[in-house]
DNA sequence: ATTTAATATTGCAATATTACGATAATAAGT
DNA sequence: ACTTATTATCGTAATATTGCAATATTAAAT
């Protein structure tokens, strides 16, 4: 196999679990935290900023741009890439909820 | 290739990015929303719960707790497990220190 | 001791991911 | 038109993930 079987959970459950997925690699992390150290977003240079080859760079922009984390815009022969804060909120969301829900319910074992 | 370059990035980017990738499958989100549902921790039927063979399931909890999400508890002939609250945390303190500076910083563009 | 119930492990096939060299595409500068 | 700079795509090799049948393990119940 190695194909999910995404049809068999909730809509919300698949829409965490590509976001999650899509930064389950540290260097997706890191152009993240890259992309929030600069003021404006950054346009260039991500390749420089990271130990990976331009094309695997390149990829890793793609995977987060299918997912919804990052925008890009054509600038010149460059391009302008930026966090899709929406994205990410979604995400904090999700677990500032589980995180309420487990402090309200102090759990009696483990 | 196919294995990540771990050690070119943080302790903290591979943290999360280990978090992020345990989480990144459906199955495993519905895993943790199924634990969140029982007051106490669970013993058993989390098969039930989910639309895979039992061997896929023990595989699912087995990443859940490499990652550290979840612990299990022996419990007479079957095993208890429960979320882990502290990595919960992690990922919810993550997000929330990004979207907290995204929405400060307020980006000129895109 | 045998059966029953629950979870784990093994082995394997199908597919996905990661990484990069080579090459293409695009646009600015000369 | 030609070069230069930047990003994308293609092709491919190495490895990881997903899923399940078969089997093993473990402990309670009879």
């Amino acid at each position: 196999m190695g194909a999910s079987k995404t049809d068999h959970f909730t809509d919300k459950q698949n829409e965490i679990a590509i976001l999650a997925k899509a930064l389950g690699h540290p260097a997706r992390i890191a152009i993240l935290e890259y992309l929030m150290t600069v003021d404006t977003c950054i346009c260039g240079d991500i390749v420089n900023e990271l130990p990976l080859a331009q094309p695997t760079v390149s990829q890793h922009l793609k995977e987060l741009k299918n997912a919804n984390l990052i925008k890009g815009n054509i600038e010149g022969n460059s391009i302008c890439y930026c966090i899709n804060e929406i994205e990410i909120d979604k995400m904090k969301s999700y677990f500032e909820n589980i995180s309420n829900a487990l402090s309200t319910k102090k759990l009696n074992c483990c």
